[in-house]
DNA sequence: ATACAAATGCGAATCATTTGCAGTTAGCAT
DNA sequence: ATGCTAACTGCAAATGATTCGCATTTGTAT
């Protein structure tokens, strides 16, 4: 995988954000404003065969979420009434994943980073 | 909502279908073909509204899969690298959720049907 | 420096999903 | 029963994120 100056900016940026982004935010976030749309869905394309980044897909959005691996993860909590986000600052489910590793020979990649449920605010409104 | 010829097809094909299946799997399953892939995708909206079915989407394919939402649930387990499907039978994540419940105040819904991770066959490739 | 595979930019193509609109129904009230 | 009306449907056209073809450029190994 070559190291251009396209890729470089995409990982900055990817790097820079504190949450996951969709491919046009990152043209939009591109300051220099010379990226392509196409090389940064090429680029990201890469970035995720090479298991660098993940690519999350909210069921109620159209476009992809993409994001860089870190050793430690979190999870987003969405609100599926108000769509409102909370950050969960640790993984939940480390040992549900190496209980589904034990039982079915797969190496769970825990790509969901995405949960979710109703928050308080809209529980009561009910 | 209404009761119309359209939706009890469509939930009946939903219901007999054992795994998720997209509008245009229900569109062939239906062995009348009268239904319209329209109507399919607007009855599927509102039943997802209505909270009956429930949408995932896998990050590895463009298009939205629906099924039936049933009191005892399972999840998918999908290899990134050759894109077998396993099925769960059973939800590895109840005290996981139960737990972020207790942390945040969400009602978690358990959405992510779909697990990823490396199949036992493409991990012994590498 | 040279070479060649990999990456890029542009526009055009894909294709699941949505939408507009005119015609049809379910289901409630009379 | 009958009428009414909002909800539903069918069709064709629009949408919009993502992908692709192809000619050109660039990174990097030799």
């Amino acid at each position: 995988m070559k190291q251009t100056k396209s890729r470089k900016a995409i990982l900055s940026i990817l790097r820079n954000a504190n949450h996951p982004l969709t491919a046009m935010e990152i043209l939009r976030l591109d300051e220099s404003s010379t990226l392509n749309l196409s090389t940064i869905y090429r680029a990201l394309i890469a970035f995720e065969a090479e298991g660098i980044i993940r690519k999350d897909i909210s069921v109620h959005s159209r476009d992809a979420l993409y994001s860089l691996k870190e050793e430690e993860h979190g999870h987003i909590i969405e609100c599926i009434k108000c769509h409102k986000h909370v950050e969960l600052d640790y993984c939940p489910f480390d040992e549900a994943n190496r209980d589904i590793e034990k039982k079915t020979g797969f190496a769970i990649e825990d790509e969901n980073h995405i949960i979710y449920g109703v928050c308080a605010d809209c529980r009561q409104e009910k």
